[in-house]
DNA sequence: AAATGGCCCAACCGCCTCTGT
DNA sequence: GACAGAGGCGGTTGGGCCATT
């Protein structure tokens, strides 16, 4: 049963990746769409395996990645998810399109244990193995309805359109404004990639600043500009993909809604009763 | 200004689940 | 139903960055 790792051969480069690869990778995505890892990186040229190029999609070049500080409202969302579902990351993170299991486990590591240790709460909140919640049945319900929900969502928003040769992101209805004004401005009509782009932008300046001092490099802000990625991906402000699950406006999920509706503090209790040892199945 | 320690995050590893044959 | 391969997930780690001494 023992399977080899897929990494194994010989030629399979690990680590950080550049911002060609990240090019290449976005490219072909953008042509064929995600899925069938396997096949990137014959496709590609990329010596990376499947799993690596997912996982750099999936965790950084992937379109509506916010990154940088979480918000209190995502903040106050993760610990009531944690709560709930304990450490499923990628269940939490479909509560928050906007982020990637990855960045709310690493977040949940750094900054959210610590915190409510010193709180005194997460042995409350973690390692409750205890009594359940007469209402486990009703907020059960709820929650599978709303993560299937997000779910479909989710799917629709990164489906492949052949026509268009475009990824589709169901743009159409999200008008969102922040509450708090920070990084949730919708920009319904932007592009797929515009995230990407800007990354990739980004990326590059970094990388030439860093490595640059001996090339004359004014192609890196002809690239960065938009003309390198041009026709595929635009420079434009970063938007999400739509989902109207918005982790920073009003306009959370039903079962969101219902989570902060509570407030942290007050109901340690309930988050004890609540907390793991549910068979909850996605 | 240099050294050191701690923090953060991207990426890897290995196991589990799902899907096709 | 059994098996194999691919994808997905969560835990862990290594290296870079930053603050402190």
């Amino acid at each position: 049963m023992v399977r080899p790792p897929c990494c194994d051969k010989e030629g399979v480069k690990k680590g950080p990746w550049t911002p060609e690869e990240d090019i290449t990778l976005v490219s072909y995505i953008q042509e064929h769409g995600p899925g069938n890892w396997r096949a990137v990186p014959s496709k590609t040229g990329l010596q990376r395996c499947s799993k690596s190029c997912r996982l750099r999609w999936t965790n950084y070049l992937r379109p509506g990645i916010k990154r940088g500080n979480f918000t209190d409202q995502e903040e106050k969302l993760i610990i009531h998810l944690q709560a709930l579902l304990g450490n499923r990351w990628a269940a939490i993170a479909s509560y928050l399109p906007e982020r990637t299991d990855n960045d709310i486990k690493n977040y949940w590591n750094t900054h959210l244990k610590k915190k409510l240790r010193q709180d005194g709460s997460l042995d409350c909140l973690v390692g409750s193995t205890g009594q359940r919640s007469a209402s486990k049945g009703q907020w059960e319900k709820r929650l599978q309805t709303d993560i299937n929900l997000a779910k479909q969502a989710l799917s629709e928003a990164l489906s492949f359109d052949p026509k268009s040769d475009k990824l589709v992101s169901n743009t159409t209805t999200t008008t969102t404004t922040s509450s708090n004004g920070e990084n949730c401005s919708r920009t319904p009509t932007s592009p797929f990639f515009a995230f990407t782009t800007d990354n990739i932008s980004k990326l590059l300046e970094q990388w030439n600043k860093g490595s640059n001092s001996n090339s004359g490099s004014s192609s890196t802000e002809t690239e960065s500009s938009g003309s390198g990625s041009n026709s595929i991906m635009s420079p434009q402000p970063i938007d999400s993909v739509g989902l109207g699950l918005d982790s920073c406006g009003p306009e959370l999920s039903m079962l969101a809604e219902w989570l902060l509706d509570e407030s942290v503090d007050q109901d340690q209790g309930q988050f004890c009763d609540m907390s793991l040892d549910f068979g909850v199945k996605f």
